[in-house]
DNA sequence: GTACAACTTCAAGTAAACTTGAGGTCAAGC
DNA sequence: GCTTGACCTCAAGTTTACTTGAAGTTGTAC
């Protein structure tokens, strides 16, 4: 299997090596060996990286991520804390769904302040709600 | 109009008295007026925090949150930006969608390593793609 | 009319996630 | 076999988004 060296991962994630080396030094990924100092990588950690990159934008800090597809040492990934991230999630596509209307809609609306148009209201009101309940699904 | 203080929004809005002044520093939020020194809040304000919290969990630094609906004063707001916007919101919960089934079905999978899991990296792969064609830097 | 709790400012501290820079190592091409 | 460029380590610096603490002010209750 062929073994890939930093930059040649940093240019398939499109992330810059120090960062590489970051996750490495926190334990995020692992270098299947070194040739002298450098180190190797297998193919299969720009697939994890992609993985890392989601968990961030879903707004998971590294240590999250880690705890979800970091230690895949043993198969003690516990089930249950994974549901319920997997449902955090549901809720906070909903208010990014929210969201996303409420930004096209400032971009049509006409009204002076955002503030002063109801269905601006409405939608925040909406978003709110959402926001304090944390219920219902998708 | 009724006005509130920062004690009452803080209630209302569930956040430290702390960040509501620092939001109100750099011009997040803007308070109706003072009372002695006091900050006095107008209920919409609240609204506002619900809409700055949205922006957050969306991924949205301060600063581009304020770019959004902080500049009401003239109604300056570019459309072109916030339907961007609108737009990359719909990627990001393209991506979210697909880690909230990733992670579900990491708590059903009973395969030793996901990394060795073909659901696991097709997922995976169909998300890489997604984020690819959004992503840059910066 | 005074006590006091709740506010205020301002400077400094904190945490996460990196980046930068100085100084060192090493594999590969000539 | 030496140069060179890509790698290395480690410490310190950066940014964002706050929090904390010290020291001062004030509206409300008694």
């Amino acid at each position: 299997m062929k073994l890939l060296d930093i930059a040649e991962v940093s240019e398939k994630a499109g992330l810059p090596p120090s960062t590489l080396r970051y996750y490495d030094e926190i334990g995020l990924i692992t270098p299947a060996g070194r040739k002298g100092l450098r180190r190797q990588f297998t193919p299969d950690v720009v697939l994890q990286l992609a993985l890392i990159e989601m968990g961030k934008m879903a707004g998971f800090s590294l240590d999250e991520i880690a705890g979800m597809f970091g230690s895949d040492a043993k198969g003690d990934v516990p089930r249950e804390p994974l549901r319920r991230k997997a449902d955090e999630l549901d809720r906070q596509i909903r208010r990014m769904k929210t969201l996303r209307d409420l930004l096209r809609h400032v971009a049509e609306c006409p009204a002076p302040s955002h503030m002063k148009c109801p269905t601006f209201r409405r939608l925040v009101e909406l978003a709110a709600r959402h926001g304090r309940t944390a219920r219902s699904r998708n």
